[in-house]
DNA sequence: CGAGTTTGACCTGCGC
DNA sequence: GCGCAGGTCAAACTCG
């Protein structure tokens, strides 16, 4: 498969890098470092045995030094990445704590958040910088807890009128924001949606297109439909598109399909699947192959498991929940008309490549770039678009491997959506789509921001690229944002010039000073730095792993790096790959996956099943 | 026989 | 109000 080959390719050349992955692969590599390979003086040296005359004793005694200083130098890199280490499990362990606190004892959420941010750890991660996600969904009885939560969350945006981003239950880009805004909000009823309509779908709350199946015994509680009848469309989407040559993505959940469509626009049939993990599962998917690119799958899903996940399906579901996340939150604020002068604006989507999130929105009420309706999202739902697929090669790509939108998921390019809300997982390669590989864009626009600048022209574009900063261009992007965020007039893309350290000065600020830009960090790296691990069998001490990847990452970011490399086959064996991983150790709160056995079809996808039909 | 798929009919929302 | 398109249902069918 492409993705594997592609693995492949990256593997090779990247064998002679430092590697995050590797190092994570082996836990006990210190040991190893504190060997470091000899030199070519050091190998002559023993190969010749002290009988060499070539050598005199103060030569050896030289290098002996030399050797030793090389040792010092790396065990001195080995306790400051332990030390990194152990920090970093703190704060796991802290928000753990604070997380359990909340869901527990919501009346207390403020007492302990404070509790915790008197903590040497804490003083970065307040409260406001917390990225809750959970792709099950939380016990019922814990709902009315979070709600609690939301709705303090809710209260303290209103007064603190800062940017961020107020999510709800399951994916929680927990920061105080504005009173933003968003009609996205204002078009709710309930005043409490505004934190709890993104909880409510993701919960599994969610309904599914209002007044179908209602009259119907369908799958929906009591609480769905209260839920339904509160949010009423605003169906937040996340469609993955991925070059796949089965027919479903294998995402490892259980799906049944209960329909197919011709719709218009492309002759190939629309498949719906729900999710049969659980019978009231509420999570459904499209599948449908790209009418421009046939080998491009486009998958969307809807709604949030209400069960927990098969270790397989965390991956993809934690990536959609963020998503998804992003997008309503990002939502949440609209203006158009004002073309982001941006990196991305200005870079011609025929030059870029990779794999991208991008924002769109059919509803033109919320004003959104709009999706054309090919593969339409119906207008009422938001849809994010993860852009798992490449460019091919003929696009020039290494100049410009970034950044690319398209204006739905067939991919019609391009459309500068005014706003948009884009994780962009790029690739440096022009066909090689590996999320740790690429680079990770976060970009928030003003929706995130929602800030005082609104009426201003300047959409704050905020970039955080992870990966090969050997190359240039990602780090543009974070000066670029950089730039932006603090007004800087800088109407096109920086110029290379820009000296390294520069941009890595400002890519660090970016992200130390954008809660968001941290959270969202935190979702896609989960998915990202998950995958980075391994195989299906290797999934224990992840979040020891996964933990130590960030820290790496967060080590190295200033540094040239290279993120760790994920197996991705087709783009969900990638997810299935790091779901066992990414759930303990990120920043995510999974359910505990249960492993779920399926007499029939264990692979867990219909796309399976046909697989051995055809 | 049970689980999953197929497929035509039906429902609903939206635009005109 | 009408027609269209998306989405869903459910009976029939297939498969292991």
């Amino acid at each position: 498969m492409e993705f594997g080959s592609q693995r492949s390719v990256k593997d090779e050349k990247r064998s002679d890098e430092f590697s995050v992955e590797d190092e994570e692969d082996r836990p006990d590599k210190d040991i190893v470092m504190q060997e470091p390979p000899l030199t070519t003086n050091e190998r002559s040296t023993v190969e010749a045995g002290p009988n060499a005359s070539s050598l005199t004793k103060k030569e050896e005694a030289d290098e002996l030094e030399n050797a030793k200083a090389e040792m010092g130098k790396v065990m001195e890199e080995n306790q400051r990445l332990k030390g990194c280490l152990n920090r970093i499990l703190n704060d796991y362990r802290t928000l753990q704590m604070q997380l359990h606190n909340v869901v527990e004892h919501p009346q207390d959420i403020k007492d302990s958040s404070e509790k915790v941010s008197s903590d040497d750890h804490q003083e970065t991660v307040n409260e406001s910088d917390l990225v809750f996600l959970s792709l099950g969904r939380l016990p019922r009885n814990n709902e009315k807890a979070n709600k609690v939560v939301s709705n303090k969350a809710l209260k303290e945006e209103e007064e603190e009128d800062k940017e961020g981003l107020s999510l709800g239950l399951e994916c929680k880009f927990e920061t105080s924001k504005s009173g933003s805004t968003t009609e996205h909000l204002q078009n709710t009823q309930s005043p409490t949606n505004s934190v709890e309509e993104v909880p409510k779908e993701e919960t599994g709350g969610e309904s599914w297109p209002s007044g179908k199946g209602n009259k119907t015994t369908r799958d929906h509680t009591t609480v769905e439909d209260e839920v339904s009848q509160q949010n009423p469309a605003k169906k937040a989407r996340v469609c993955v598109r991925a070059r796949c040559d089965t027919p479903t993505l294998n995402d490892g959940c259980q799906w049944r399909k209960y329909g197919q469509k011709i719709s218009k626009g492309n002759p190939c049939p629309r498949a719906y699947y729900r999710c049969t993990v659980a019978p009231s599962c509420p999570v459904r998917k499209q599948v449908q192959r790209c009418a421009q690119d046939m080998t491009i799958l486009i998958t969307t899903y809807e709604g949030t498991h209400n069960h927990p996940l098969p270790l397989s399906a965390t991956a993809m579901a934690s990536t959609t929940s963020a998503a998804a996340s992003m997008l309503l939150s990002g939502s949440s604020t609209s203006h158009s008309g004002t073309r982001p002068s941006t990196t991305m604006a200005t870079t011609s989507v025929a030059d870029l490549h990779g794999m991208n999130f991008f924002l769109s929105d059919g509803s033109k009420s919320k004003q959104f770039y709009l999706s054309q309706p090919a593969l339409s999202s119906s207008p009422s739902h938001p849809t994010i678009t993860l852009d798992l697929t490449s460019n091919p090669p003929s696009s020039s790509s290494s100049s410009a491997p970034f950044v690319k939108f398209s204006s739905n998921p067939n991919y019609n390019p391009p459309r500068y959506p005014p706003n948009s809300t884009s994780l962009n997982f790029s690739s440096s390669e022009s066909n090689a789509t590996s999320w740790s590989n690429g680079f990770l864009t976060y970009n928030t626009t003003q929706p995130y921001n929602n800030n005082r600048n609104m009426n201003t022209n300047m959409n704050i574009l905020s970039n955080i690229n992870l990966g090969r900063l050997q190359q240039q261009q990602p780090m543009e992007n974070i000066y670029s944002s950089y730039m932006q965020r603090n007004n800087i007039n800088h109407v096109h893309a920086p110029s290379p010039q820009h000296s390294l350290p520069d941009t890595i000065a400002a890519a660090t600020k970016v992200i130390t000073a954008d809660p968001n830009f941290q959270s969202a960090l935190a979702a896609a790296l989960s998915s990202m730095i998950g995958s980075g691990s391994n195989t299906q069998g290797n999934q224990q001490g992840g979040a020891e792993n996964l933990m130590s990847q960030k820290m790496k990452w967060g080590e190295l970011f200033p540094s040239s790096s290279a993120l760790p490399t994920s197996s991705s086959k087709c783009s969900s064996s990638f997810l299935n790959k790091s779901s066992a991983n990414s759930q303990p150790g990120s920043l995510m709160f999974l359910q505990p996956p249960v492993p779920l056995s399926s007499p029939k079809s264990a692979s867990g996808s219909p796309g399976d099943h046909r697989d051995k039909k055809n």
